[in-house]
DNA sequence: ATATCACATTAGATATAGTCTAAGTTCTCA
DNA sequence: TGAGAACTTAGACTATATCTAATGTGATAT
């Protein structure tokens, strides 16, 4: 996706397209991983222009409200994020935290009447358990 | 679940069965909620005997670990925590943070191959939105 | 019974993550 | 061009969670 379309995305949803907001999203987009909030901050302050850290906040705040971004909250762990690109599922790793996309597939919906009142939004899975790196046999051998 | 029930579960797992660490465990099997570490340390407290913050930290970490208690992490708010009794998936409230349990169903497994050297624990659907109370017409009402 | 030692608790200090404030800047549009 | 809204900023502040070092407790061995 070019930068003409993220301008886009920015727009269509009501918000300016700074520079600093265009970085975040950028950045997000151009990579796999799931950054904190502070290696998004550290990444788009590697090339100008600066952007404090409250921005960076701000921005992913209302990238998050926008649908743009997706924030994953970890236990006991920065939160992290990640361009809504294509639906995806995450693997959490126990051991080191990360968070790591798994192919999208539907799922059945909850029984109905288990929902209740509640309006739906969304339905995610998350899965859990060690990830390669941390795996037994992984490379990780963690000095 | 009754004391003795209590006591074997801790002592299955190599935990001894202190007062406080009891406390923690009864209090959690008996509300249906999803308290935060706060709630508890505060419920505990409530009676005796008196437990400390760094204890109920600490207790919630072991018994977590020890797979009798699940953690909840919340975006922007306090972990919650819940027994882990019969197997349930979770629904999130966008606006309130409450978490709610909602009966257990069987996922589909994920596409083979797409877990790769990962050594899968367990899966989990979280559901997002509005609950009960939140959602328009709910009792809310929020002042 | 008593000594021993691992397990557990504690208060308070510390660390980390995230939010708020108040002042300044930039953009939009009339 | 002027006014107001949206945005950014540094740093203070708050909330959440962990660590430290001293003390307490209970199971086991002798
Ligand atoms: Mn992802
Ligand atoms: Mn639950
Ligand atoms: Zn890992
Ligand atoms: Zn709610």
């Amino acid at each position: 996706m070019d930068a003409e379309a993220i301008k886009r995305s920015l727009e269509d949803t009501g918000l300016r397209c700074t520079p600093q907001r265009y970085a975040v999203m950028a950045f997000l987009m151009e990579t796999d991983q799931h950054p904190t909030s502070a290696e998004i901050f550290e990444a788009v302050n590697r090339v100008d222009p600066r952007s404090s850290r409250a921005t960076t906040y701000n921005n992913l705040r209302d990238l998050v409200q926008a649908g743009l971004v997706r924030e994953v909250a970890i236990e006991g762990r920065a939160a992290r994020f990640d361009a809504k690109g294509m639906r995806h599922h995450h693997f959490i790793c126990d051991r080191c935290g990360n968070v790591e996309d798994i192919d999208w597939y539907d799922l059945p919906s909850p029984a109905p009447g288990s929902l209740d009142k509640r309006i739906l939004r969304e339905s995610e899975v998350i899965f859990r358990g060690l990830c390669a790196k941390c795996a037994p046999g992984g490379a990780s051998r963690q000095a």
